[in-house]
DNA sequence: CATTAAATGTAGACAATGTTCACATTTGTT
DNA sequence: AACAAATGTGAACATTGTCTACATTTAATG
């Protein structure tokens, strides 16, 4: 019922003008997969339903990106660039302690997956594995900036004498695989205890911690 | 050109006797998608494909699933069957100590994930999610099995004052995370530096194990 | 053994998918 | 004003999962 009335008025502010050349098309394309990918999942992202929803044809997605695939490449950048804005300054608030920052940095990586799941998963999943190879900027700008930012923190750790002295490389790892493992049980539903996401992510902070401390 | 070869042979040796009826064909499509998954991934495991090759037609197969998602489904079972067999025994080996049956287990679990990663995928992806919960046989009878058996695991550690009193539901999904984690990494392409997966899961050991001990 | 019923396999259709191609329209430049 | 570049359209294609009507083989029953 509603849905009609959006759906009319959708169309007519999009005629509005000429209704051949839409204007900003490629915009509106990554927008709406990211829209769609965020409420329904990577694979309801359909070139059909992109389209009719923008109101146009599917061919006409192939006048901005070569292939479906190349899309969701680019969405990929967007999502990393999100992922960056939110993990990547927490390193950076020296005025906190280094147990504080990994305690942010943490919550807020589970915080970010727990809201973004399906973003989540196209960022680290399997499926754009290639695209993340591909692409240099990813791999080397995004992510592992985050990535040495970890390890700088670690190194800050160790020399202040509150860290072991283990490979900050693989120390690093070890850390991004917990909170990796916690947010990928958390989003494909390995974790039932009714909601106690925080209570676990508490355990989890202090053994990683104490493991880390020296003694 | 030998693949020619082969499959003129495979041909000859399926129309052996009468070509019409196959026989086991339900079991052939359950081994021929199993071999597929682990080889190429889910994603290319196709009706067109399972029937031909297997000297069928696609519609034959739903004399024996009802969609392709069943026999997904039961290619599930036998995967969640395959990772207790490895898992299970070793929380049972009562003559070692708690700490190596713990380093064992870990070990197993990567290393499963590692030389099965397209399977390992499909039990704990998100793909089949929905599959997990409907079948109550998987969560309760098979996974459940070996996230108990470490949880009593956890237990006797802490009953011999060999770890510190925490809630043993959440250290155990703590330490899910964490090779789980290690193993998702790993699989989708995330742990570049050359071949040194042994090393990572040496320092995770110790940092974990360190964070569980009784100071 | 003959007949019937159940199990199993086949061919063809369907809609939906990503992709391509020839063609149409709009925009910008000379 | 004319032309070229950019952008959009519609029809076609092969491939996907699924369904239906029909064929054949196997099993059970008289």
């Amino acid at each position: 019922m509603a849905k009609c009335v959006v759906e009319y008025i959708k169309e007519k502010c999009l005629k509005k003008t000429s209704n051949y050349h839409h204007g900003n098309l490629k915009e509106e394309l990554l927008k709406q997969a990211v829209q769609i990918i965020q409420t329904k999942g990577v694979d309801a992202v359909t070139l059909q339903v992109l389209a009719s929803e923008l109101g146009t044809s599917r061919s006409a997605i192939y006048r901005h990106f070569s292939s479906k695939n190349e899309l969701l490449h680019n969405v990929l950048l967007y999502g990393f660039e999100m992922f960056d804005e939110v993990i990547a300054p927490i390193f950076m608030q020296k005025e906190k302690s280094v147990l504080d920052r990994f305690y942010l940095m943490g919550k807020a990586y589970v915080q970010f997956a727990a809201e973004h799941p399906n973003l989540y998963r196209m960022l680290f999943g399997e499926k754009f594995q290639d695209i993340r190879e591909d692409s240099c900027d990813i791999e080397d700008e995004d992510q592992a900036k985050g990535f040495h930012a970890l390890v700088a923190l670690l190194v800050e750790g160790q020399e202040t004498n509150q860290f072991k002295k283990e490979d900050p490389m693989l120390v690093a790892q070890t850390i991004h695989a917990q909170v990796h493992g916690m947010a990928s049980l958390y989003i494909d539903g390995h974790i039932h205890i009714k909601d106690n996401m925080d209570a676990l992510y508490e355990v989890s902070f202090r053994t990683m911690t104490d493991g880390l401390k020296l003694k």
